[in-house]
DNA sequence: GTCTATAGAGAGATAGAC
DNA sequence: GTCTATCTCTCTATAGAC
């Protein structure tokens, strides 16, 4: 059910996706998704709340190692591009929540805050951190720059290569896309 | 009109938005807008035909000058930034786009064709280009990195920046970025 | 060109049986 | 839990006056 919200919400987004299409694809009618979400909004937060939970949780596990600082940023960068890779629809409802305008996106940004927090905790409160010579940007910054270009590329990629094949994108292109991940944040990092 | 269109399809994408809210920006009813568009759909292809009509008319300008190849590629990357920082509705409809499953988006297909066509014949089938030294990478990545980098930082940071404040995205903000674009293309393209 | 008025379709929400 | 049936609303599209 969530899985059949996340798929279609990704691919059509909130307005165009038809609660007859979720229910079609789960095997019931649309009246019975009632029973469990008392209407559409709530299943959408439910989806979006399941997805980003489970890459909070993945990232977690990546920053609260006991590595140094540098390998723990690097291992979150590839939990990150590694999650999105197997979760193409994690990419697309992050791009349609990034293209809403800001007031429009209550849903997400309830859990926004629970990301800017993890980095908070488990980078930039940290000693190391502070000791490092970092080049002078903003991490809002490099966050972005990793997002944005490693969700547009699982998006979006797959359809524009020849041969018309689709999703998933190859494992090669998101090696080498995470090789290039890694490359910009330790750049801007500094170290 | 096309541009009330530009931005409430941007913000608020094709199904949500509501035909009245576009007539009442431009100050006229609902019903009149049939006078110059047929239908809603009709309306959004010439919003999207616009704006990427002239984004492919500067980057052409940018990519047709007289320059040493690597000056051209670099003047096309800084006018792709530029445009988009002065037009953030570009950014939304392409997060968009690019999160829409390939087959529910006939619209931009045909655009798409169009930019790859001005790449192929000023860059790819240059004899300039043929005795570079690439790095082994597609150039569809790196097309893919620096579009969406770009598109998500312009869409999506300027909310995510403390203070409140919203669009437009800073000049210092969008300056560092051409930098990081610039760097990341040099390196893609190995020289 | 722009309007008012209305038709018509589609979709979410609700009631209540089984 | 899942269903059928229905209500209600919103929005697009159309007709036709000015």
């Amino acid at each position: 059910m969530l899985d059949a919200g996340e798929e279609l919400f990704a691919e059509r987004g909130f307005e165009a996706t038809r609660l007859e299409d979720i229910a079609l694809r789960v095997g019931i009618r649309r009246a019975s998704l009632v029973y469990y979400y008392p209407d559409k909004r709530r299943l959408y937060d439910a989806v979006l709340a399941r997805v980003l939970g489970d890459l909070h949780a993945r990232l977690e596990e990546a920053l609260a190692s006991e590595a140094p600082l540098p390998a723990r940023i690097e291992a979150a960068v590839s939990a990150w591009v590694e999650f999105v890779g197997r979760r193409p629809a994690l990419a697309r409802i992050l791009l349609r929540e990034a293209a809403a305008a800001p007031q429009r996106r209550p849903a997400l940004a309830v859990h926004t805050q629970a990301f800017t927090a993890l980095v908070q905790r488990h980078v930039l409160d940290r000693p190391e951190f502070r000791r490092e010579r970092l080049a002078p940007i903003d991490p809002v910054h490099v966050a972005s720059t990793v997002v944005g270009s490693t969700v547009f590329l699982v998006a979006a990629m797959p359809a524009l290569l020849p041969g018309g094949r689709h999703e998933p994108l190859g494992k090669a292109q998101l090696a080498a896309h995470e090789e290039e991940m890694l490359r910009v944040v330790r750049r801007l990092l500094g170290y």
